[in-house]
DNA sequence: GTCAAGAATCTGTGATGGCAGATGCCGGAG
DNA sequence: CTCCGGCATCTGCCATCACAGATTCTTGAC
């Protein structure tokens, strides 16, 4: 089972019951980065409460969270949305992404051992098949974990955790592009940066990743035409 | 009757009340950014509740936020502390600062009119006083201001976000290491950014924000030998 | 038929109370 | 003196209720 959840790593070995709240951010996360939720849509505290027979309680505070982390806007007007998407907006999470991923996956690459290397292959291939199958969704969750065993080969950093924000806010949008100009179209640097990762070679794993961005950047790009809101 | 306008409510524009969360969030933040809590310390939910006049819920959802940020930790053993210090911890904040700040700067330049450039000058003056007083939360605030009125030029940026969260978790450790190795040998690279941008030197600007953080990472260096925890 | 007023409902927000685990203090046994 | 058992306290966590603004639906007037 690919790792879904985002940030609380925890519940290691002890039996001690993970709260709540902890379980609903997971869950949204995933939502979010698999692209479940559109954007402009809303949320509410008691019907996820409901939803995941929870109280509203720790919703709140699972929103409160992704709200902190920028997938949803808390308007004063009782409404909690997705934020809506912009291409302006769009743009500047992509050049967000150029900035720190190529620097993320550098750094990774001398903590990466064969296991993982291995892993990163299944996951690749899982991809392919996602695709193939026309599984948006399992397409999107394989690319997250994709992307994050190479970051997360160096662990608990800042960084990584940056980068799962910007993911957090690109999920949404991402499910929109796609659904918009397919995924025919993708050119896998993934094998690309695979290669790479087996020969040791940073910068061009960095420049990989940063094609891989670049790609995402070009789809807007054609989207664009039918985009108007 | 010609239909009264259901409201005009174009002029005044009814203040509406703030959440309380949102402010216990924002007054939580100025003290970790003004470098008021301590690394490692421990902070209560009734404890804060009380201090601020508010009921727990506002506290948690605010504590929630912060914990996103990565500003506090929320430890399964029913405490939440304030990140402890490590020198890698430390050095890997500064190289997130070096990626993104930069950046954010050379893209702010062309939106710095002068009147804002008159505020930077003006905040600059302010810290510099506050060094001569000994005043660290005051020159911790200021610094805070001269950054950010640079970055937030250009408004609304998920990269400005960014930024932010590492200077949440950045001021508690800033403070430990002024107060070990004080405020005295700061060179002042804010008067080279302010340069930088009456110059319209974008450049310029960018390495000016870079020599501003290096500085702080020497500082680390210098306050190594007596670091120990 | 049109449209506005009002009621029912839904929204986020906040306070309260209580549960269970963790911490600390204090006194008694050795 | 040390040690340790139990109780008082403090902790995060969660469910529940209440409130007020916003939304939606209904209803009645013209």
């Amino acid at each position: 089972m690919p790792s879904t959840r985002p940030a609380e790593r925890a519940a290691p070995a002890r039996e001690e019951p993970a709260p709540l709240h902890s379980g609903v951010h997971a869950e949204l996360s995933r939502r979010f980065i698999t692209g479940q939720v559109t954007p402009g849509s809303s949320l509410s505290t008691r019907g996820l409460a409901e939803e995941m027979g929870v109280s509203q309680t720790p919703v709140r505070e699972a929103l409160s969270r992704l709200a902190a982390e920028g997938a949803v806007q808390i308007r004063s007007k009782r409404k909690i949305i997705v934020p809506t998407m912009t291409p302006e907006r769009f743009r500047e999470l992509l050049r967000c992404r150029e900035l720190l991923e190529p620097e993320a996956a550098m750094r990774a690459l001398p903590y990466i051992d064969a296991a993982r290397l291995r892993r990163l292959k299944r996951v690749d291939d899982s991809i392919g098949s996602a695709i193939a199958n026309g599984d948006l969704q399992g397409y999107m969750q394989g690319n997250f974990d994709f992307h994050f065993l190479i970051y997360d080969a160096l662990p608990r950093g800042i960084l990584n955790r940056l980068i799962e924000i910007l993911w957090l806010q690109f999920g949404p949008y991402m499910r929109v592009v796609y659904g918009r100009v397919g995924t025919a179209n993708l050119v896998d640097q993934h094998e690309v940066a695979i290669n790479a990762i087996g020969a040791g070679d940073a910068d061009a794993l960095g420049r990989a990743i940063l094609a891989d961005i670049r790609d995402g950047m070009d789809l807007i790009g054609k989207s664009a035409l039918c985009m108007l809101a």
